[in-house]
DNA sequence: ATTGACCTGTGACAATCGTCACAATCGCAC
DNA sequence: GTGCGATTGTGACGATTGTCACAGGTCAAT
């Protein structure tokens, strides 16, 4: 397994020595995903942190039997459930492969009993939480500042990868909107 | 100045000695505001969290001249722009005392100046800005889960206190909808 | 008591969105 | 090529919301 992605990832968030790096390294398991496989399902209880190495994770919950998308994690980016993880309560979110994926699985229970006051652990995992947490709100933001055409547009233009490997049904409900009020959003911007 | 407020507030964050909780209030400044006074303005930068010792605080931003309320921080709770201050941008919120209020101000860059490496102060600030954000991200769900009627129902139910102390046209831009709305939400309520 | 500022409720109307139904298109296995 | 499933577009209709306008109520200062 190719360690690149996960060093220079670490190396983002907590810019520290390269045995710390090596450390953290040491704390991170690989796994392959199949696509729809789950990492975290509804009523688990989330322990990990999930670095994306391949492939792509969607993150969701269930509104009344129907799929709601809350955010989609690629290559190079964490992703964790935060509320459950504080809270220890079970997770209303499931996180699971969007296409066939690589993922370096960060599990608190194994790192916390290992290096258990470790500076360089403990400082990577909040810096790691902020970080999750504001990307989170950055999404949140879209919902209250924006309308749906407007949140539409933002996406175009702020992070257009998202419209070429996401598909618009799966777009539609990270945007708050149904598939085919989507589909008359572009239909207006011709 | 009474400072039980203060300190069983920093307790509850970080349950640490009471040294350690001694040193905390030490790097608080007390502040008295009038109603509408701001401790954050759009285009600040933000380098403090705030406690509300008494009245309560209005986080709100702009759009297109319309005030838009994005929270309220009421007595022995914590609030500031985690976003302007973590990545040193200015912030596109305002801070600002709801009713004539009574806060606690930790401003980072003195209490980095004077304790810069002090283990229970660095981490007394990253638990806090979890907690800020776990906040944040709280209200956030209620715009990705809920109607705007779910809305009113779930603070009706889970935060009364809010319809007590906030005047509903204040509400009604909280809940993302216009206070004719809110209005007649409430009126189906019966 | 009177004024004026602010808040709340309500009616009329237009715009937007969700729901349901069905057609068109695309990709892929056979 | 053929067939099938998944995805996307579109039309019709009802429900919800925003906008604009105005009425009534509350409260504090004069």
């Amino acid at each position: 397994m190719n360690q690149t992605t996960l060093q220079s990832s670490i190396a983002q968030i907590s810019k520290t020595s390269d045995e710390d790096i090596a450390l953290l390294v040491s704390c991170a398991v690989a796994r392959k995903l199949k696509k729809g496989e789950p990492l975290l399902k509804e009523g688990d209880l989330c322990r990990s942190f999930y670095l994306v190495e391949k492939g792509y994770l969607r993150t969701w919950y269930n509104k009344n039997g129907v799929p709601i998308n809350l955010s989609f994690t690629f290559e190079g980016h964490f992703i964790s459930n935060l509320k459950s993880f504080k809270s220890r309560q079970p997770s209303d979110l499931t996180i699971e492969a969007g296409e066939p994926s690589v993922v370096w699985i960060f599990d608190l229970n194994t790192m916390a009993a290992t290096y258990k006051a470790h500076p360089a652990i403990t400082l990577f995992v909040r810096r790691l939480a902020i970080r999750v947490l504001l990307a989170s709100e950055e999404h949140s933001s879209l919902f209250k500042m924006y309308t749906p055409a407007e949140r539409y547009h933002y996406i175009e233009k702020n992070n257009p990868q998202l419209l070429q490997r996401i598909s618009l049904s799966q777009l539609a409900s990270y945007l708050g909107v149904t598939r085919e009020t989507l589909s008359r959003i572009r239909a207006k911007s011709n």
